[in-house]
DNA sequence: TCATTATTGATAGTAATACTATTATATTTG
DNA sequence: CAAATATAATAGTATTACTATCAATAATGA
C-alpha cells in the first residue's frame, strides 16, 4: 500500500489556491509548516506573517499561493477528505461482507491518524490533529452556502456519501442513513477533541477510541 | 410552565462579564440584540463597535460589561444551556418511566426552539440558532483547557451529564453512555446546521426532525 | 436638595490583522 | 544571454480589538 500511496496525488478544486502549491518548493513549504503552524497556535492566532517568519519567507509571496488563511485551511481539509476518500476506496475494495465492509470504512475515519504514508510534505497525524480542531469551523460561517456551490465542501460530501451507500447495503431499510454517516464522520472528530480536552463527557480515551463506540454503535442501529 | 418560567433566573458564572448585564436596562440591551446582531451577520463579523451602533450606545459602554465578544458568546451559551438545564429538569422530573423520561430530555435538547418563554429580553429561538452555528467553535480554541479549569463550561457538561444519568437508567450495561449524550447534544446541532446549508447528507428537515432521528437511535441501541 | 457616586457617551489612541501595491532582486528557461 | 517568472522587501490601508481619558448625565443617600 505504501508504494502505491506514495504516487498518489490528491487533486484539489482549483479554486481554492492563487497558484497551485504543489508546482514549487516555496508552495510545499507553505502546505507542510502552515500545517505545524496551525497545530501550534490554533487557526484563529495563525497569520501569513508569522507563517513567513517560520519557513523564512516572505508574506506578500505567501499571498501568491492563497488568497486567505481560511482558503488555505480549506485546501487542506480538501486535501485530508481527499486523502481519506482515497483510503475508503482502496482499503474498502476487497471487501465483500457489506457489514464488513462498512466496518472498515468506519475504521478509516474514526481513528486516530498515524503519519505513515508517503506523502513527504504532510504529515497526516499532525493533519488530522489540526482538522479535529479546525475543520468543523471552516463550516459553521456565513459564507457555507456560496462555499458550497463553489464546491469547497464536494470531497468532504463524498466521503459522507460513499459511507451512507455502505450503511444501505448493510440495512437498506435504515431511514436515517445520510444523519447516520454525516454525525459519524462529524462526531469522531468532536469525542477526539473531547478526548484530549474534556474527557469528563467521553467515554474514549488512548485504550478506548472512538472507533470502538462507532462500531458498537452501527452493529446495533442497523441490525 | 409560563408562569413558572419566567420568574426564573438563569445563574451565569460570574467570571464571563465584568458587570452583570442583568443589572441595567443596557445591560439587558447588550444581550437582547448582540443575539439578533450575530444571527444576522455571524459571529466573525459581529464586533462591539456594530453593536453600539445598532442599540445606540457607545462601544466603549459595552466593554464595561463585558471583556471580549468571546466572553460575550461564552455568557450566551452559559445562558442557553442553563435554561436547557432548567427545562430538562423541569419537564423530566414527573416522569417515571426511565425510557420515557430519556426520550423527553432527548426531545428537548435536539428539538428546534421556539420563542415560547416569558423571559422578555431573550428570543430563544434566535439564541438556539446563533448556538447552533456558533457554540461549537467558542469550545474548539486554543484557550479551552483554560477556560474549561474557570468553569466556563460546566453548565453545558452538566446538561450532558444528566443526559449520561438518564441513559445510565435506561440500560446499566451500556458502555458508551458518555460518548452517547455528548454526541446526541452537539449532533443534534450539528443535524440542525446541515438541514439548514448542506440538506444532502441529513435526513432532517422541516417535517423529519433531528429528534427522530436520535430517538430511534437510542431505541435501537439501549434495548 | 445638594453633593457624591455611578453610569454612560464621546473621542482619541495603539498594536495587530488581513490584506494590496510597488519595486527590486534572484532564478529559471528558451 | 535575454526574457520571463518567482520571490523578497517595503510601504501602505482599512478594520479590529481593544485601553485610556474626560465629559455629561442619572441615580442615590445624608
Amino acid at each position: 500500500m505504501q508504494n502505491i500511496l506514495s504516487n498518489i496525488i490528491i487533486n484539489v478544486n482549483e479554486k481554492l489556491y492563487v497558484k497551485n502549491p504543489e508546482t514549487s518548493d516555496l508552495g510545499k513549504k507553505i502546505i507542510e509548516k502552515s500545517i505545524i503552524l496551525i497545530d501550534e497556535i490554533g487557526f484563529e492566532n495563525f497569520t501569513f506573517k508569522k507563517l513567513g517568519e517560520k519557513i523564512g519567507s516572505n508574506e506578500s509571496s505567501i499571498y501568491r499561493y492563497f488568497e486567505s488563511k481560511h482558503k488555505l485551511m480549506l485546501y487542506l481539509s480538501s486535501w485530508y477528505w481527499g486523502w481519506i476518500e482515497y483510503r475508503l476506496v482502496f482499503e474498502t475494495n476487497n471487501i465483500s461482507n457489506p457489514t464488513e465492509k462498512l466496518k472498515k470504512a468506519i475504521t478509516i475515519v474514526t481513528e486516530k491518524i498515524e503519519d505513515d504514508s508517503n506523502t513527504i510534505h504532510i504529515n497526516e497525524a499532525i493533519l488530522n490533529r489540526i482538522i479535529i480542531s479546525e475543520f468543523t469551523k471552516t463550516i459553521l460561517t456565513k459564507e457555507v452556502d456560496n462555499e458550497n456551490k463553489e464546491g469547497f465542501f464536494l470531497v468532504y460530501k463524498r466521503v459522507i456519501n460513499r459511507i451512507i451507500e455502505m450503511i444501505l447495503e448493510v440495512n437498506p431499510e435504515y431511514m436515517y442513513a445520510k444523519s447516520l454517516a454525516s454525525s459519524i464522520v462529524e462526531g469522531a472528530l468532536h469525542q477526539h477533541f473531547l478526548m484530549s480536552h474534556l474527557k469528563t463527557i467521553t467515554n474514549c480515551s488512548e485504550t478506548n477510541s472512538p472507533t470502538g463506540f462507532y462500531i458498537n454503535l452501527i452493529t446495533k442501529i442497523l441490525k
